[in-house]
DNA sequence: TAAAATGACAGTCAGTTTGTCTGTCATTGA
DNA sequence: TCAATGACAGACAAACTGACTGTCATTTTA
């Protein structure tokens, strides 16, 4: 799963996907591009054809229309997307990441609010259990 | 400044000059590679040459030797490229991201506590002051 | 059924990117 | 004076990227 050699014509071809899990080659051109020619038809099959090649849609060819999948969803792209940045300008850790991000200037009260309620939010307070046992959700 | 478009060689540069900043080609070349060559000299000139022209990287022509500095930080750096990700694939912010990060799988329990730690030590508690008082920092 | 439309696929293409290298020149220092 | 140094211009091949053509089999339509 080669995510972090996916170009930016590929990432398109991923986004609608990602919304329209199944789609076939037509569904997305239109997404894509205003005309559906024959010409953006057959460049979106290669980008199709090269997500495909590096691990990251999967192709139904039951009917004659394929149909595809992606097979990284939105959030772990995202995520192998800044593992790369970390690997490269931190420690490797995705918390350096955010450590970056928090003493970054340029970050807006906003942005920092909605962090906090974030983070609050998704671990909602002390975890005090050490054996793991499963949050509801 | 176009931070955007920093090659993966050009960053090589831009970590020397984070860790020595006022560096001259040699001491550059010498950090990247094993040899000093003329040929690696020159690479590096020219990656400066481009990095400068993107407005990265500044040059102080005093002395025949050049010494060069980073424009940009590190964290900065790091930023721009998260807010890339983040104007492609989230709806443009950065919590957004983080927001990902969070539910991504992946995520260790320890990243997780770090996470938590480093939010909360940065932003200590409840941001009372609408008129955005300095913090001391 | 014949003709048109459709979709997969192979192959090509030009434009760009990227790191490297050559060659020239002025300055420095032995 | 001569060698070393460093800036700089220019060229370069390889890879990348998205778009295109052309062919073929299948499906749909008239």
């Amino acid at each position: 799963m080669r995510v972090d050699r996916v170009t930016s014509g590929e990432l398109a071809i991923l986004e609608v996907l990602w919304d329209r899990p199944g789609a076939g080659s037509r569904e997305i051109t239109a997404a894509i591009h205003k005309e559906v020619t024959d010409p953006k038809m057959a460049s979106v099959q290669k980008l199709i054809e090269r997500l495909e090649s590096k691990g990251c849609v999967g192709r139904d060819r039951s009917q004659r229309a394929h149909r595809f999948t992606a097979l990284v969803d939105r959030d772990e792209f995202l995520r192998t997307r800044m593992q790369a940045l970390a690997d490269r300008l931190c420690d490797g850790t995705l918390s350096g990441l955010v450590t970056a991000l928090v003493r970054a200037k340029g970050l807006s009260r906003k942005d920092r609010a909605q962090l906090r309620q974030l983070i609050n939010r998704e671990w909602p307070t002390k975890e005090k259990k050490p054996t793991g046992r499963p949050r509801k959700g």
